[in-house]
DNA sequence: TCTGGGGTCCTCGGGCCC
DNA sequence: TCTGGGGCCCGAGGACCC
């Protein structure tokens, strides 16, 4: 099989290339964002088609942000400071203060998700979803694939996503979907790299552990432990002394990952295993002090699960809790009914059993709830773009605390 | 000064049954 | 009667991803 990855780069507004810049910080639509510029800049009439003209000092700047929140992601320009996504802002701020901060609005990027996706599948049909922003794309089967190597491939698809979406995407085509995905770090931003098989030693191994997709922080501080810190020093460690090390499932994959070596199709159709919400407090909440906001979230919670399980049409058996503490310890519990539900009384109260068996001494940062082993209910078949994993509602709001 | 929301998959331990 | 598997399910937690 020879596999594209591509994955779309969210830069909308392109006088901002090459800037730092992070998104992050809280939600705002873009049409807010226009208003904004109307009211401040009126020497013309400003509108959606006119991002590409927005002056670059009308946006924000990460010093002057006020507040908790983190990155969602980052610039190339911004990374270069060592901002990278999941960093808290203030953190972020003294790393590069000047680097341009944009609210994230995630309907506008689900829309363009849609757009890319649809254009990909009208050119390349065995399609694997694996995000917002993210795709596989088996090509073994397109007519012209195979044309430079992909390459003329690559190209027509970038040019037709740029033509729809206006975004730019890096495109990387390998023999499988590890290197695929590898590949396309190589030539970021709106790049198309390839990399053959006879091309691992030169360009895969000299590259830290941490590229390969599925080795995060934890497994690479045990292999820095080991004196491995490129994916050529873990390929060159027999594979039975890694299967010792890491169990023999994580130890053989490491081992074949080093190598290159990846046997996994591109997988067009997936349903989900579990739908959940959860909520950050603005302020860390405890179990008898603020009883009443708590329950007012926790009730909010079992609704919003109730709501995107019918929305989609599945019901669920395993009811569960996650809960965070103040001290950022996490805890979850559930409870297996015996028929599958998508109410949102029954949801929450098998929830409140779920939390009658967790010590709530400490505080509480955050509350989720979660509906896991789905069934499809007759009948309600889900809509293509609803039955993605990726398409959820990622920042939708918790209500506000009721009045004391 | 902090650290989001929504997913997947894996491992491990305990209970139950054969 | 006691002990020791193995298979299966469930629940908890961890790692990782976008």
């Amino acid at each position: 099989m020879d596999a594209f990855y591509a994955s779309v780069e969210w830069l909308r507004y392109p006088q901002l290339r090459g800037l730092p810049m992070v998104i992050g910080g809280g939600r705002r639509r873009e049409d807010e964002l226009i208003a904004r510029l109307n009211q401040q800049r009126p020497e013309r009439v400003w509108t959606a088609a006119d991002l590409a003209d927005i002056p670059v000092d009308f946006f924000p700047l990460l010093r002057d942000y006020v507040g908790r929140g983190v990155i969602t992601t980052a610039s190339y320009a911004a990374r270069q400071f060592g901002i990278g996504s999941a960093m808290g802002l203030m953190k972020a701020a003294r790393l590069c203060p000047r680097a341009i901060l944009l609210p994230a609005d995630f309907d506008e990027y689900r829309r363009c998700s849609r757009a890319f996706k649809r254009v990909i599948l009208d050119i390349a049909p065995v399609m694997e979803d694996r995000g917002i922003d993210e795709v596989y794309i088996d090509f073994t089967q397109v007519p012209g694939g195979q044309r430079e190597g992909g390459r003329v491939l690559a190209r027509l698809l970038q040019k037709s996503i740029f033509d729809a979406t206006g975004l730019s995407c890096s495109i990387g085509v390998a023999p499988n979907k590890l290197l695929a995905k590898m590949a396309s770090e190589f030539n970021k931003p709106n790049g198309i790299s390839v990399v053959h098989e006879a091309d691992v030693q030169t360009l895969i191994w000299p590259l830290p552990c941490r590229k390969i997709n599925g080795i995060g922080p934890k497994t690479d501080a045990r292999l820095q432990g080991h004196g491995i810190h490129t994916i050529g020093e873990l390929a060159a460690r027999e594979r039975a002394w890694l299967i010792a090390q890491f169990g023999n499932s994580h130890g053989a994959w490491l081992h074949d990952a080093a190598w290159g070596r990846d046997e996994r199709p591109v997988v067009t159709e997936s349903e989900p295993v579990s739908l959940s919400r959860e909520t950050t407090f603005e302020r860390d909440l405890h179990a008898v002090h603020d009883r009443a906001e708590l329950g007012a979230v926790f009730t909010w919670l079992a609704e919003a699960v109730a709501a995107d399980l019918q929305r989609k049409g599945y019901a669920g058996k395993t009811i569960g809790i996650k809960l965070r503490f103040d001290d950022f310890r996490i805890a979850t519990r559930d409870q297996t009914v015996a028929e599958p539900t998508q109410d949102a009384r029954r949801i929450r109260q098998v929830a409140g059993q779920c939390l009658k068996r967790v010590d709530l001494s400490r505080r509480l940062r955050l509350l989720g709830v979660r509906v896991g082993s789905l069934v499809r209910l007759d009948g309600q078949p889900a809509a293509p773009d609803q039955v993605s994993n990726h398409d959820l509602p990622l920042f939708q709001q918790a209500p506000a605390a009721p009045e004391k």
